[in-house]
RNA sequence: CGGGGCGUGGCCCAGUGGUAGGGUGCCUGCUUUGGGAGCAGGAGAUCGGCGGUUCGAGUCCGCCCGCCCCGACCA
């Protein structure tokens, strides 16, 4: 490819407030916005991302995939079918068609997969099946932002188990969870396996590939010593000791115009430990339905882990209950406790770490006033006990009881093992040998390219611009033609050909600007490989090769197609050898994670 | 959806009620060619939209739309 011919401009100067690593694709010409999340991708996106789907076509076939290919407009009755019609927001984009039948937007195909089994799949010799694709996804995010890492529209590779039961289901999962390591090593990007809540998706166990950045949304928990790994979601600790000074007599104190733990905390001189927080809410059962109030009690020093409140209530979604909710309960904003409430007309979830600690500050349940010496089992009342204050950083790990760090972290994709939901929701069930009906047991795997890219812009780059792995760069070689001698166009055009000819991606610069224009456009494009032809180095008989973050160095013109490939390959190898490195600790893990391979 | 910010040539921005600007990019010519060169000339704007205040609005007021950032949500 010509720069002379190129569709997508460099630009000098991108907004500011954004993400540098998506900065830097905008101004390198690989995508333009045109809407809140929603993005065109230019030639050198396109070019990126087909090699990245290059990647995934090649890591999910190894594993046994065939492609297929969904619609991405879908009739809203396989939706009511799953209950997903009713339990997913607006993410979720719903229209009529002309006739007014009722549709919706994919924004994953669990359903349609379902369906396609439930007349594919009619025998146990029709499983074992993995089947994927690579296509756009619509999810009509409350909040787009950071470029490519949360957008509304997206390209996403998912694929989808079918097994017989759930041993098959955990080796299909386990395919993935190599693949998916495989995958990231091959993009040149270091990925950390954590346990992750199911969401929307249900099913039990599941995993997010995580690219660990302070830019990350997700907050992580991991264990430097035993390896333990947990979206801070589902992260569970250590449950502390319980303690076994005697509980004492229960006391009101005046606490005027504390209304949050750490006033109170300071007002009673005690730790923010040692407070009982309580939080409320609203749980929705159905979309927009409100259901009861539920309380939440935590540890002072902690946040409530809503996913693991909402799975523990069954609700779709909680808010935050208002002030006249609670007080119908009988609780009092800024003063609650799980104490004197109306018992039938809320719910009452603690951290179950609680019912071990002697002797805490809680609310009274009245304006101005907190109780001193409240014990949990004792003063209180509690419907439900659960690990609900989130882990945090220094928390001991559930697994060794070493220190957890905390960590920051991009997810790249994920895998659930769902097993019968939609199987049994949309009739997807075989007949095994013994002439029985069964649900077909699926899981369920997604890779957002997009998102990839931009983790993978995130990890390769410098002040300059991109600087790719040669996995994922859209042109392996940027070929700098400098000044318009006519010796120079000759070498540099026969060096093109010659390239183009051994199949070598080339991104030629053959512009009539300044040399200092197209250094800079090519270190900022951040092809792996630079090959300079310049009255300088013909002199030399010459070319320079200098790799994006590397030093330059001549080799003779004659052949120097040649030299180009080699340099490449070693890029390769070097490539390669990364992921060798990557992988080595992934079965161990993989053994450590699912129990030896079998 | 709550909070904050912004919307002015393609891009990045200044403009403080009184003639719409700068940088960059673009076009033409000359000159240049190893790190975003120089000179000269030129094109390009219904100042996000609608309404209001005013002799006069990019500027003040109201409503709406859009985008970005921080939170509740997720590939």
């Amino acid at each position: 490819m010509r720069v002379s011919q190129l569709f997508g401009a460099t630009l000098r100067a991108a907004p500011s407030d954004e993400l540098f690593s998506h900065q830097l694709l905008l101004r390198a010409g690989y995508l333009q916005q045109l809407a809140a999340g929603i993005f065109s991708l230019l030639p050198l996106g396109v070019r990126s991302q087909e090699r990245i789907r290059r990647i995934l076509r090649e890591e999910l076939d190894a594993i046994g995939g065939q492609e297929v290919s969904m619609p991405v407009v879908q009739p809203a009755d396989l939706w009511q079918r799953s209950g997903r019609w009713q339990q997913v927001d607006e993410t979720l984009v719903r229209f009529q068609d002309r006739r007014g039948r009722e549709m919706v937007v994919a924004m994953t195909h669990e359903e349609v997969v379902a369906d396609l089994a439930a007349s594919q799949v009619t025998s146990y010799r029709d499983l074992p099946r993995i089947v994927y694709q690579i296509q756009t996804k619509f999810r009509d995010e409350p909040r787009p932002r950071a470029g490519l890492i949360r957008t509304r529209e997206f390209w996403m590779k998912d694929s989808y188990s079918l097994d017989r039961d759930p041993e098959g289901l955990r080796a299909a999962y386990r395919k993935h969870f190599h693949a998916y390591f495989r995958i990231a090593a091959r993009s040149g990007l270091p990925v950390a396996a954590v346990l992750s809540d199911v969401g929307m998706m249900g099913g039990k166990v599941a995993h997010e590939f995580m690219y660990l950045s302070d830019q990350g949304e997700d907050t992580l928990l991991l264990c430097p010593r035993c390896g333990y790994a947990a979206n801070q979601e589902v992260a569970e600790r250590l449950e502390p000791p319980p303690e076994d000074s005697p509980e004492l007599p229960l006391q009101e104190v005046a606490t005027p115009g504390c209304t949050t733990v750490a006033e109170v905390a300071a007002a009673l001189q005690v730790e923010l430990s040692r407070v009982a927080k309580t939080v409320g809410y609203v749980a929705e059962m159905e979309r927009g339905e409100d259901g009861r109030v539920v309380l939440a009690v935590v540890p002072g020093d902690r946040e409530v882990n809503l996913a693991r409140l909402r799975q523990a209530t069954g609700a779709v979604d909680l808010r935050v209950a208002t002030a006249e909710e609670l007080a119908e309960v009988g609780a009092v904003a800024g003063y609650m406790s799980p104490r004197g409430l109306e018992r039938a007309a809320v719910t009452v979830v603690a951290d179950s770490s609680l019912r071990r600690r002697r002797n805490l500050v809680a609310g009274a349940n009245r304006e101005g006033w907190h109780l001193r010496n409240f014990n949990l089992v004792r003063d209180g009342r509690v419907d439900q006990e659960l690990a609900l204050g989130a882990a945090v950083g220094g928390d001991p790990c559930p697994s060794c009881g070493g220190p957890l760090d905390l960590r920051r972290g991009i997810e790249y994709g994920n895998i659930f093992q769902l097993g019968t939901r939609y199987s049994e929701a949309l009739g997807a069930v075989y007949t095994d040998e013994e002439g029985r009906q069964r649900p077909v047991v699926m899981g369920s795997y997604g890779i957002g390219l997009g998102r990839l890219l931009a983790c993978v812009a995130e990890e390769h780059h410098d002040e300059r611009g991109l600087a790719l792995p040669i996995s994922i760069a859209p042109f392996q070689v940027a070929l700098v033609q400098v000044g318009s001698d006519p010796e120079v166009v000759e070498a540099a055009r026969g060096l093109y050909r010659d390239l183009e000819r051994a199949g070598v991606e080339t991104l030629y610069d053959d512009r009539d600007v300044s040399a200092g224009i197209k250094f800079a456009d090519s270190d900022l494009r951040g092809m792996p490989l630079r090959v300079t032809v310049s009255p300088r180095t013909l002199q030399r008989e010459a070319v320079e090769l200098k790799r994006r973050l590397g030093e330059a160095r001549d080799v003779p013109l004659a052949g120097a197609a040649g030299a180009v490939q080699e340099e490449l390959g070693a890029l390769w190898s070097e490539l390669d050898l990364y992921v060798g490195e990557r992988m080595a600790g992934v079965e161990e893990l993989a053994a450590r994670t699912f129990g030896p391979a079998g």
